[in-house]
DNA sequence: TTGAAAGCGCTAACAG
DNA sequence: CTGTTAGCGCTTTCAA
């Protein structure tokens, strides 16, 4: 087995109690007799290789600290971008001495054994959870916070400002002689306050660029898209994308049917991975910094653990995005 | 506070002992007595909502339940397939009652913490490990499994037979009458078992064509292979691209210099993730069954740690890679 | 500042 | 099958 305070404390002749606690460093060593005290144990415990043993501190104090990272789409949170914050998530919580434990929420009642059960100290999530979900964690008196979604305005979140993102984006648009847009949204995209937020952004801006009769919005499969940007000759000339998926499977279905990118059509993406740079022609995207998603995250839940957060109030930190211009968006005739 | 089985054995006037068994399932119930008594005591538990705190169970049996997963670069283990393996790992290990605990490798010393203070009782690993890594967990007897990766035969591992992937796309380039091929490895990847395993294979497929004396080789910069695929008049009609990153780069490049794919130059890739099958054009690659690497993994971890695995001997899983066949690729000339 | 003692919730012998 | 009795390793009163 491993070392623990009571041997340490038999080799320096004190109690267990003066061991754990110098160890801790909850001890201010302004007498002598404290210091020189302090000083062997330590010394003794780097001899003998000491490490507290995490579980016993963790249940001897009554915390985990686990945060569980719950999610129901896990297409949705190992896709590009959130795996950045998970990233993220992961180093700023490690340094506070937490750990991120993945919790997928699906018919297995494993995840009420882990949240009833006492794993995790509190709970991030990135879309809106089941009610039963949302009552185990509230009887628990676990804090929640939500990461790049604002549906729920009692919980602490941190979120991407889609409408600025989506506007911009419009602007851009019109800004190089564009007057049908498109906004589209792939059907297999599951309800979520940015789709919202992102259609604001798109109607105020086409509303301000005196183009709102000829926005099109659309919530669709990849056919009906296709078909709409092909046929009739008041076809949209721009595109924004919901994801990185609609302008993947854009891009694709546009190169297949010979249509040139941006000539013939200018494409707009959201969120800015690796593979975006580089697609054929590089994307014009709205971006911004994931990393940082996941820093103020984790922060709030450890300071809403922690009894930091006194007042209460749920905390709200919003990450500008920026437009990204590459090669995909260029001047309508 | 949570409900104990102290509570429900006040309640069901038996002892704490016989609520932990019954509920643990751990009572044949074959008395008359004890079917009975069984039956009161989960119908309490169920009334008071018990779930036993896994914490304690944890402190108590002497285990974590937590798997690491070590990692010394984040870059590779958030990546497109490893994703869908730390995925299914994430379920599987669930399933057996077991979590994923991300263990960063870096100059801080948390890793330390949490391997030495029984943090974990197994470790998963996609990469070789640091020295001081490994030392630590043989120090705690901590099982080890590696993922795709074969360098250390003293541990078990689930690796993909990359010499088998990158002959048969070797031999699928030379089947379209290519006979100037070129394997290419970004100098940004760092030193993995597949690079060598993947030149033996390519070399091997090579000789069998009889094309061994055209093969080139290449660890190189992204430039330096550009400069190459355009230069001279020997230069390779066919590349096949250790990974998806060099796939990317290289068909962003050729988009730029106007070098057309395939009729020009023929890209094979190596792992198959979403994007590459809407790449322009969508990439022929070698795929497997990355989710598979993951329940292998999980079950693998825990049957060392529950020594399950008598014999102590390492255990070998193999997946077998298979060419899947798109755009990228065409016959020469 | 230190020591003694109790306890976190569960498991694991050992008798009965 | 059941109850009793010790812990697991650390934290946390409470006195001294």
């Amino acid at each position: 087995m491993s070392v623990t305070i009571y041997e340490i404390a038999e080799r320096a002749d004190v109690s267990s109690s003066t061991v754990a606690r110098v160890l801790r460093g909850d001890v201010k060593e302004t007498q002598v007799r404290s210091a020189t005290n302090a000083n062997k144990i330590r010394k003794i415990a780097r001899e003998m290789g000491y490490r507290p043993n995490r579980l016993a501190r963790a249940f001897s104090r009554g915390k985990t600290y686990g945060i569980g990272l719950l999610y129901t789409d896990d297409a949705w949170i190992f896709e590009g971008v959130n795996m950045t914050v998970v990233n993220s998530l992961v180093r700023e919580l490690q340094s506070r001495g937490y750990h991120l434990v993945f919790v997928p929420i699906d018919e297995s009642n494993a995840w009420k054994d882990i949240l009833l059960g006492g794993q995790i100290d509190g709970g991030l999530v990135f879309q809106e959870l089941p009610g039963d979900v949302r009552n185990a964690l509230d009887e628990k008196e676990l804090p929640l916070v939500m990461l790049g979604d604002n549906s729920d305005p009692t919980v602490s979140q941190v979120v991407v400002d889609d409408f600025a993102g989506a506007y911009a984006a419009t602007k851009h648009l019109g800004g190089l002689g564009h007057e049908r847009i498109m906004l589209y949204v792939h059907d297999s995209i599951k309800p979520h306050c940015s789709i919202g937020e992102r259609r604001r952004g798109f109607d105020k801006a086409m509303e301000d660029l005196g183009l709102a009769s000829k926005a099109s919005f659309l919530h669709s499969t990849e056919e009906d898209v296709i078909h709409c940007l092909q046929h009739g000759n008041s076809r949209p000339t721009g595109v924004i994308c919901y994801s990185n998926l609609e302008a993947t499977l854009l891009v694709h279905a546009m190169w297949q049917y010979g249509v040139s990118i941006p000539k013939d059509l200018s494409i707009i993406g959201f969120n800015d991975i690796f593979a975006t740079k580089y697609m054929t022609p590089p994307l014009t995207t709205v971006g911004f910094d994931a990393e940082r998603i996941g820093v103020y995250g984790a922060r709030m839940v450890v300071e809403e653990i922690d009894g930091e957060n006194t007042g209460g109030a749920p905390q709200v930190e919003v990450i500008k995005p920026k437009l990204i211009v590459r090669g995909s968006t260029a001047r309508f005739r």
